[in-house]
RNA sequence: GGCGCAUUCGUCUAGCGGCCCAGGACGCCGCCCUCUCAAGGCGGAAAUCAGGGGUUCGAAUCCCCUAUGCGCUACCA
């Protein structure tokens, strides 16, 4: 059988931050469209509106872009079935018309009940131990005491009228069948009081008229799966393939949270994360190629994503090895590209009157620290004597394991004389003048090298000594020489 | 409590009955390279395949039970 024309959504709810979670299942969407030539579609889930938060649309949206994650219908390009935000649907009326049906047809009821007055029928049913699902009292109202309840003119909601015999089964794309027996499930909510859809009729209405082929969901969803079914038999609606994936948890296994640190998509993005690093590292959050390959192209990913590959159980997100990752992809990039991608990040952290105006020369550096960094926010802190008039260090750390500090002024002072008579300033010939320079004073070069370098960055670690020179140019080493010998010199 | 899902190195995973006394990657350890730091190369430790029963000539792979973890159990999604 050929797959019938794939067009998988993302429906997030505006209601926080793009959680990594959601955003891989985004990916896992986008993947499974983009391998079957199909559409993904976003549709924004706002039906919870006391919970809205202000702005996360847009941070939700603003992640997808981020990763390279584009969608074919929904906010901002819109589409066929348009609009593809539910509070916008709602006006629309799609829901009330569904369960106008529903009510109509045996397969709802009106439910007078106050929140207390449930609370009270589901405590006795636990002290007692009742296997079966809470009964709603107002399943079992009259016509009459209906009419009465209407005319009361009281708050009221819809309730599904779940079969209570039988079972519902999913053929899960990635779990097999999973089977639930329906006197075990309860009546729930269609429409809210406040007139609003509950996330189980507006989802699977929406998945309907939008022609969703694949429910492609976060494994927390399965258990609400047999209301869905039952949802789109009641309405007469062919129901769509559903798939559940595993979920994402932090370091201790629990679901992850703010406690496990970073856990929105944008502050990767702020914390100097590469897209391409942290999407390559989240596809392999269960789903793997083959038995080897980690490090890929997203056509590669295109090309082999898979359903039988998704893994079923949870996966724990390890930071460790998405920062590898990062480095890795970082070091694949040109300098030039670096170099670009590096500025904001150099504009946001360095410090004031620091910024690298000169291009040019940020371009010089970025080869030498592409292979020291694993974020983008590393590049400040790493380049900084690159821009600084004057340095800031110990002068002690001048003073080489083995060496006096008469010895280290010697090194510095006949350095700088080699310096100043230095027919050029490329790193071959620095290195070879320096080096005879070492090896007169009977230094070793750990011992000379390691002089100049901390005169040169103020730093004990920095990249290859001879080619930071060169990229630091004559007149800062002849300064920051000089600056070293005045240091080190007695008062 | 009920319902459901899951269970291979610390972590991500490969494995869909014999190729596995279990392969790759991150991390960790050691060596090499080396002016420091990285990067890189090489090597190593690390999983009685949750436990127990079956099925089979043969099981990490199939079945059952148990344990554990997680999810759901809202007028949240």
């Amino acid at each position: 059988m050929t797959t019938p024309t794939v067009r998988v959504r993302y429906a997030p709810s505006p209601t926080g931050q793009p959680h990594i979670g959601t955003v891989r299942t985004a990916l896992f969407n986008w993947l499974f469209a983009r391998h079957h030539g199909g559409k993904f579609i976003v549709r924004v889930e706002d039906t919870d509106q006391e919970r809205l938060v202000p702005g996360s649309q847009e941070n939700i949206l603003a992640s997808l872009q981020w990763l390279g994650i584009q969608w074919d219908e929904g906010p901002e390009v819109d589409g066929p079935y348009a609009p593809y935000i539910q509070s916008e649907r709602q006006k629309l009326g799609v829901y009330h018309r569904a369960a106008e049906q529903l009510l109509r047809g045996g397969h709802a009821y009106r439910c007078y009940c106050t929140r207390e007055q449930l609370e009270e029928v589901r405590a006795l049913q636990r002290e007692q131990k009742v296997q079966t699902r809470p009964k709603d009292p107002c399943s079992a109202l009259s016509d009459a005491q209906r009419r009465d309840r209407e005319a009361e003119g009281g708050p009221s909601v819809v309730r599904f009228a779940m079969p209570a015999a039988g079972t519902t089964s999913v053929q899960d794309l990635i779990r097999g069948e999973v089977t639930w027996q329906n006197e075990v499930q309860d009546d729930f909510i269609i429409i809210k009081s406040d007139g609003f859809p509950t996330y189980h009729l507006a989802n699977v209405v929406d998945d309907y008229l939008m022609e969703i082929s694949h429910v492609l969901r976060a494994e927390e969803w399965l258990p609400s799966t047999p209301r869905h079914i039952q949802l789109y038999r009641a309405l007469g609606y062919p129901p769509p393939l559903f798939g559940h994936m595993p979920m994402i948890l932090g370091p201790d296994r629990a679901k992850l949270s703010k406690r496990h640190g970073a856990t929105s998509t944008l502050e990767y993005r702020d914390n100097g994360y590469l897209p391409e690093a942290l999407r390559n590292f989240m596809v392999l959050l269960g789903w793997s190629l083959d038995d080897k390959t980690e490090v890929m192209s997203l056509d590669t990913m295109v090309q082999n994503f898979s359903l039988e590959r998704v893994s079923k159980p949870a996966a724990i997100f390890d930071q460790e090895k998405l920062l590898w990752m990062n480095g890795v992809y970082l070091r694949q990039l040109s300098p030039q590209e670096l170099a670009g991608r590096l500025l904001p990040f150099l504009e946001r952290d360095l410090d004031q009157g620091l910024l690298p105006v000169d291009l040019d020369y940020l371009g010089r550096i970025v080869p030498l620290i592409q292979e020291r960094i694993k974020l983008l926010s590393d590049a400040a802190d790493l380049t900084r004597y690159f821009f600084q008039g004057e340095l800031e260090y110990d002068p002690a750390n001048l003073v080489q394991k083995g060496m006096d500090a008469a010895g280290t002024l010697a090194a510095l002072q006949r350095a700088l004389a080699a310096l100043h008579a230095a027919p050029g300033f490329e790193h071959a010939t620095l290195e070879e003048s320096l080096r005879a320079v070492g090896a007169e004073l009977g230094l070793a070069p750990r011992q000379f090298f390691g002089v100049l370098r901390v005169a040169l960055t103020g730093r004990t670690a920095t990249p290859p000594l001879f080619e930071t020179m060169a990229v630091l140019g004559r007149q800062r080493v002849l300064d920051r020489m000089q600056a070293a010998i005045g240091r080190l010199s007695p008062a």
